[in-house]
DNA sequence: GTCTATATCCCGATAGAC
DNA sequence: GTCTATCGGGATATAGAC
């Protein structure tokens, strides 16, 4: 569940170290950003520029696995999270699951998801357009989540679904600019007051607006 | 209120031009990420990379001012908008007003705003430690509303504020990502929906938890 | 103030030894 | 598989003309 890696760390030698390259991409990528240099991300896998030429064709498609990575992982993790849900549960409950297990892949998985977020914006277009629908893919799976709860009445019915998501994803996203595991709060009130703000709302039930 | 060049558009001539500059900046910031080359900003603004100099001292200086200003007009924009609330409003009243100016001022002056989220994170050491104060004073004065909101009964008490005003510009940065003026939806919907979800939460009122 | 021209540096990518 | 060596492209920053 905190597998830095994203992905089970087994198979032969070259794969073991292919894994090893993207751990440190992401991790270097997350740092400095999409111009980041190879050799930083080399070093970090502790091996020379050209070496990593033997296992990636070259930047981009480093990112392109590095993004698809970090998607697929946090998608992974909030799949399994909601299908292990008793059945019969209420919609919002599993929402509440889901948004829950999202939030906590980013602030665990955190080399991976703020790459994502950081690398994404300037990535060519041949690397997005591929990796748009993944995204998609992860965002309506959420929506859905949301509507069913919306649909079981458990939900506001004014919403716009598509701008909740958004907002959504902004403020789990940005946890992996300002969270540090260190020193004070834990992953845990991050998340209960992610879940407290979105889902209740920051005003007081008894107070009559 | 939605100047682009988040400054007035006044003075000498190497002022104006100054200003140009660093608009372009800022636009190519937001588009290409802290890499960007002096190149294409320079030719954004019209002249060639070697006059650049002529203002700035390099890169560096130039995202040191893109951040400033950036975070300065947002700032700003709040804190007119809550100057501007008749005496005796309820504190909660006050906080709405003061999201609600710096949501608009990130969908508005896009480019400043979104260079900075985009930026700040690789600056160097020393700019980001200059910059870090403006950053708190405004997140301060944001967090000082939630503050005297919960001090009024109007919030819930049993919050952490800190965490939940980075939830908070979470949502409101992440916007510059997806949000396109032209398209669909207004800015005043996503405003609309960011207040509805923050504050009164997603959960229909009616609805027993 | 802005231009052109250029020195200088650095990085990505390749080739070939081991 | 990983290394060393190197070629070539491209961008910053400077110098000097206008």
């Amino acid at each position: 569940m905190a597998d830095d890696s994203a992905t089970a760390t087994a198979g032969s030698k070259s794969e073991r170290t292919r894994q090893r390259i993207l751990d440190s991409a992401a991790k270097v990528f997350r740092e400095q950003g999409y111009g980041a240099r190879l050799t930083d991300i080399a070093e970090e896998a502790g091996m020379q520029a050209g070496s990593l030429y033997y296992h990636f064709d070259g930047r981009e498609s480093l990112v392109a696995e590095v993004l698809r990575l970090g998607v697929k992982s946090a998608f992974d993790q909030v799949r399994e999270a909601v299908e292990a849900v008793p059945a019969g549960a209420a919609p919002l409950q599993i929402l509440e699951v889901g948004v829950r297990a999202a939030a906590a892949t980013n602030l665990e998985v955190g080399d991976y998801a703020a790459a994502n977020a950081r690398v994404f914006p300037m990535v060519t277009e041949v690397v997005r357009k591929e990796h748009y629908a993944l995204q998609q893919e992860y965002g309506d799976y959420l929506q859905d989540l949301l509507q069913a709860a919306v649909d079981a009445g458990e939900l506001r019915a004014d919403l716009d679904l598509a701008v909740i998501r958004m907002l959504l994803f902004g403020a789990m996203n940005w946890t992996t600019e300002w969270y540090r595991p260190d020193r004070g709060r834990s992953a845990q009130v991050v998340v209960d007051q992610l879940v407290d703000m979105v889902l209740g709302g920051l005003v007081s039930r008894d107070h009559n607006s």
